[in-house]
RNA sequence: GGGGGUGUAGUUCAGUUUGGUUAGAACGCUUGCCUGUCACGCAAGAGGCCGCGAGUUCGAGUCUCGUCACUCCCGCCA
């Protein structure tokens, strides 16, 4: 029995042909006489129909039929009777009378039902993955992942771009996210991390001369999972040597605009907004804006620094921030809803939620109204443009937190407000971020981006006077309030790298040991150079309007990175630990023994 | 590491507020009937460690404590 077609390819042109159909029982309608079964394969379904008249035998064969069965059928390709088309079938005008039947294998009652209106919990998804694949939505969605993968590739290639591997097993280095480390046998005792990015790898590329590399990856970062996070995820990453931001950005959009258009038909407009880190800082308070609502934040810091309001004058005297969001018409919330948005707000460490309805008279309705004078009232409506029916929404507190937590308060707002149009796809860059922050546990700088992006040119001279004020040559590309990709231009002198880490508290000698190979291969003759990497899985996510990256993975891992399908991780046997000269320390309090 | 949600039949859920005697529904499954269905229909039936462990109580799916799993978020992570 060989296949002739797919479940998908039958019409009304191929009436009286003899075929030979595969693929999985979707469902079984045993009539008495006539045996119904609607065959599955990746494609489609075909209505088959098992008649006695045709066949006593293999009609009675077919009783023996339960969903999720694998089977075959050679048969004829009839047309239905004229009343009983089924338009919601693009195969909907044939049927094949089956003539002969193969059970090609059995199949257990599935866990759950492979239907898309079906809900099955997530663990129990995971667990049956196999089966869940089998569902349209999940299929669906790896087909368009694989479009994506598909639409990058071509463009890349079409641009000059080399697919060029790097390795898995390699350095662990001190920056960035906690590594997957990867014990030797050989070197005992010594381990291999797996990859956060080929970041260095690329580098080393345009040094040798490769000067347009991609590569659509798997990095690794042993870090705690969300939604869009998980402990192994694809990037789309790329290089280009003798550019500078702009070349890097133009490229970059052409790839997302090919994407877009053959994986939805989509048709993007270029180039995308770009804003600069500050600004989106200003006036989001993010520094990935969704950019689909309004809703922006205003900084009234100077209107209320002489307020009798203390707890607005002092922040702002301490240098904070106060800003303020006005949530027109929105006057009606409840005490509730405005506790809601306090709590809200309060994930995000803002103290407070101070607010200020405005009555259909003008009068503010407000437990802080008092504390202004008139001078100040008029300064703020103005600013605000707050008009009867408003409420406006205040956080006042150090500028990190402030911008945060209002920030994501807009956010909030407009989900709640239902401001957002999910058709919408709003992409914006990010320029100009700061080279560093301060980390205040370890009580030292740190590559906002990564070490080895370059400080815009006339900062340079801010790396040692005013680091925190020196801007990096770095971008983000924000798609619909989400980051999807990031870069920068890098540092392609061994002077200046040096004196990054140096800022970065990296001395010599650690310079040395964790980055001597770049350092060393920076003296060999580099292009300038820069790049960016896509978050493979969040682009094909917001492709396919999910809200988790697991529902576009094969095979993704659960929140505490296990993975419900194969069990793994699991524990090494003595033998294998013993080879690698590992012994298990757990501490004492894993151990089940009692007291 | 911290906070929230969920956990009851194969699956999705109700029941938990206010403890009470036999834990329900839908879908699925099994069997029988049915020659035009397409989420077929009709009839009958099977199916439960109420996540797990302690505790309170005459009595716990329900209350308390602990614990595990899944999930959302903060921290962490670009």
């Amino acid at each position: 029995m060989t296949r002739t077609h797919d479940c998908s390819q039958l019409r009304d042109t191929d009436i009286g042909e003899e075929v030979v159909l595969m693929g999985w029982v979707q469902y079984r309608r045993d009539h008495g006489g006539v045996i119904f079964v609607d065959l599955r394969d990746q494609r489609d379904i075909t209505q088959v129909v098992f008649n006695p008249e045709v066949s006593t035998q293999v009609h009675e064969k077919a009783q023996a039929i339960r969903n999720e069965y694998v089977i075959g059928i050679r048969g004829k390709v009839t047309a239905r009777p004229a009343d009983m088309l089924n338009p919601k079938m693009s195969t909907g005008a044939i049927e094949v009378l089956a003539e002969e039947l193969r059970i090609f294998s059995e199949a257990k009652t599935p866990a759950f039902q492979i239907e898309e209106r079906i809900e099955a919990s997530e663990s129990i998804r995971l667990k049956y993955r196999h089966l869940d694949l089998r569902r349209p939505k999940l299929k669906q969605n790896i087909l368009s992942r694989h479009k994506a993968s598909m639409a990058a590739r071509q463009y890349l290639d079409s641009n000059g771009f080399t697919d060029i591997e790097t390795p898995f097993l390699t350095k662990s280095t001190p920056e960035g996210a906690r590594d997957y480390l990867v014990p030797s046998r050989v070197n005992q005792g010594d381990f291999y991390a797996l990859p956060q990015s080929p970041q260095l790898f690329k580098q080393l590329l345009m040094i040798s001369g490769f000067d347009r590399y991609y590569q659509i990856v798997r990095c690794f970062r042993d870090e705690d999972l969300r939604a869009d996070r998980q402990p192994e995820f694809t990037q789309i990453d790329m290089e280009l040597s003798f550019v500078n931001e702009q070349q890097v950005m133009e490229v970059a959009e052409g790839l997302i605009v090919r994407i877009f258009k053959d994986v939805l038909d989509i048709d993007l407009v270029t180039p995308f907004k770009q804003l600069t880190y500050d600004e989106a800082i200003d006036r989001f308070g993010l520094d990935r804006p969704d950019l689909r609502f309004g809703l922006e934040l205003c900084n009234i810091s100077d209107i209320v620094k002489d307020a009798g309001f203390k707890v607005f004058a002092d922040v702002v005297k301490k240098g904070g921030l106060v800003k303020a969001i006005n949530a027109k018409g929105c006057a009606t919330f409840t005490r509730k809803q405005i506790d809601e948005l306090t709590d809200f707000a309060a994930v995000y460490k803002a103290k407070g939620l101070a607010w200020i309805k405005v009555k259909e008279d003008g009068d503010w309705q407000s437990p802080i109204a008092k504390f202004f004078t008139d001078e100040e009232k008029d300064n703020m409506r103005q600013a605000l443009d707050m008009a009867p029916g408003d409420i406006v929404f205040f956080v006042a507190d150090q500028p990190r937190i402030t911008n945060e937590a209002l920030g994501q308060l807009r956010n909030e707002l407009a989900r709640r407000l239902e401001l957002i149009d999910d058709n919408r796809y709003e992409f914006t860059w990010v320029t100009e971020f700061p080279m560093f922050e301060y980390d205040d546990i370890e009580k030292r700088y740190q590559a906002l981006h990564h070490p080895f992006t370059a400080p815009m040119e006339s900062d340079i001279d801010k790396l040692e006077s005013d680091p925190l004020e020196a801007k990096s040559r770095a971008y983000d590309l924000v798609l619909n309030g989400i980051e999807i990709g990031g870069g920068s231009i890098r540092i392609h002198s061994t002077d200046l790298q040096q004196k990054v880490f140096t800022c970065l508290g990296i001395g010599d000698e650690e310079a040395r040991d964790k980055f001597g190979f770049l350092l060393e291969a920076l003296e060999s003759g580099t292009p300038p150079h820069g790049g960016i990497a896509f978050g493979f899985d969040r682009l094909v996510m917001l492709l396919c309007q999910e809200d988790s990256i697991r529902n576009v993975i094969a095979f993704p891992k659960t929140q505490k990175a296990t993975c419900m399908l194969t069990d793994a991780p699991s524990e090494a046997t003595t033998e294998q630990l013993q080879e690698l000269a590992i012994r298990i320390a757990k501490p004492a309090a894993a151990t089940d023994s009692p007291e």
